[in-house]
DNA sequence: CGGCTCAGTGAAACACGTTCTCGCGCTGCC
DNA sequence: GGCAGCGCGAGAACGTGTTTCACTGAGCCG
């Protein structure tokens, strides 16, 4: 949620009132519909669909206000996505994961999270693909999506070692990265995607599993 | 090596002759004094520095000619990209990795992979970048790369049950690229690339050779 | 009220990847 | 030798993200 708004706070210090409760009703509004349009030709069209001008023209801005709260096309995307992340988080985390093992429940929430995309895939695809860029505004988004798993996984396998948990989500973290990405430019499908995720959840996990009831409680 | 020529091979059909080897000589070296001049472009400059036009120029060849060749900047960089990595196998290749157990041995390797990409920070940013696109081209470099790792891989994970290994492979092979992705985004610094392939290995691989020193040869 | 600041606007300009047009020279075929 | 095909060079043209600029209107301060 914490956002830069009004021009970069990156190349140019601002004084401390950069964050949205900063703002004008109108200017969330107006930041809001922007955010808005872009979601929803991205919906439509993908990445490419997703023109400045046309968000500008259609989101009755200016182009040049677009610029002033986001700094590039694929900041925009990613404050997008932050926006979808969260609403999913929500409602992933309304219900529990299903499974018996550790390794069951993470695949789930994977997989969950997996379907929900698959379930909008232009969209995806061009959020994911703006997390590729290297505009600085991106990386908060990238994090945002890295913590929600971390989030999530960390109760999951709250039986291990923190370290360990923290390597493993990490990991996974990753795996999930540039699974996404390869799916997004085309290089993989989805059920490629979603059996990387699992076989990388199985030989991250697992032995930890084992290891962690063997070491740990021999109990039960 | 393989590599499709004239036009994309792609969407338009082609005979059988769009091997390297069916090329005038003159035609290969003037596709390789484009791959030069980019390779030495991105050395120098990164990947902006790498523009179409320039390349062209300096490379005394008409800008559609490239276009003949590559689809697209990122496909002549992911070009480079391959030339590069296999020049970097060789190396690697030469001197067998270091370490006692399995893990220090991957990481090693990865390392050593990484210092090579250090030493060339900007070329190396300039081609990552590249491999994020969504030109089909540029697949075949990716998978190169890949291979690379798996290659090496498989050696030192000789003693795992094949389906672990490769599946230790993949993972490991997708935290690289991830890492890399996010170190040419100017998401990490290097040092975090290293350290997070290194917790990678060893939360992988350790607790499976554990593992396979318990079940398999209880000897030594 | 008069002027300042500054977000916002509209339009044009710019940058760069990519594509198109045209003509030339070469090679192979009759 | 003439003709067709085509790889190539030269450069213009196109599309789209990004920047610039002159202007306007609203809030604010004296």
């Amino acid at each position: 949620m914490a956002e830069v708004t009004p021009a970069e706070a990156v190349d140019d210090q601002v004084t401390e009132t950069t964050d949205l409760d900063e703002l004008t009703d109108e200017q969330r509004e107006r930041r809001q519909r922007v955010i808005d349009v872009a979601f929803e030709m991205g919906a439509e069209g993908g990445y490419e669909a997703v023109q400045m001008r046309d968000v500008a023209a259609t989101a009755n801005v200016a182009l040049a206000t677009i610029y002033r709260y986001f700094s590039s096309k694929d900041h925009l995307l990613a404050a997008a996505m932050t926006e979808w992340t969260n609403r999913l988080q929500g409602r992933v985390a309304q219900s529990p994961p299903r499974g018996d093992t550790a390794s069951d429940q993470l695949i789930d929430v994977l997989q969950r999270g997996c379907r929900a995309m698959e379930r909008q895939p232009k969209l995806s695809i061009a959020l994911v693909r703006a997390l590729s860029s290297t505009d600085a505004g991106v990386s908060q988004s990238g994090a945002e999506v890295q913590r929600l798993i971390a989030d999530m996984g960390d109760d999951i396998l709250a039986e291990l070692d923190p370290q360990v948990r923290a390597d493993i989500l990490a990991v996974l973290g990753q795996v999930w990265y540039s699974s996404l990405m390869a799916w997004a430019n085309g290089r993989r499908d989805f059920a490629s995607v979603t059996g990387s995720l699992e076989r990388a959840v199985r030989v991250l996990v697992e032995p930890h599993e084992a290891m962690a009831r063997a070491d740990g409680d021999s109990s039960d």
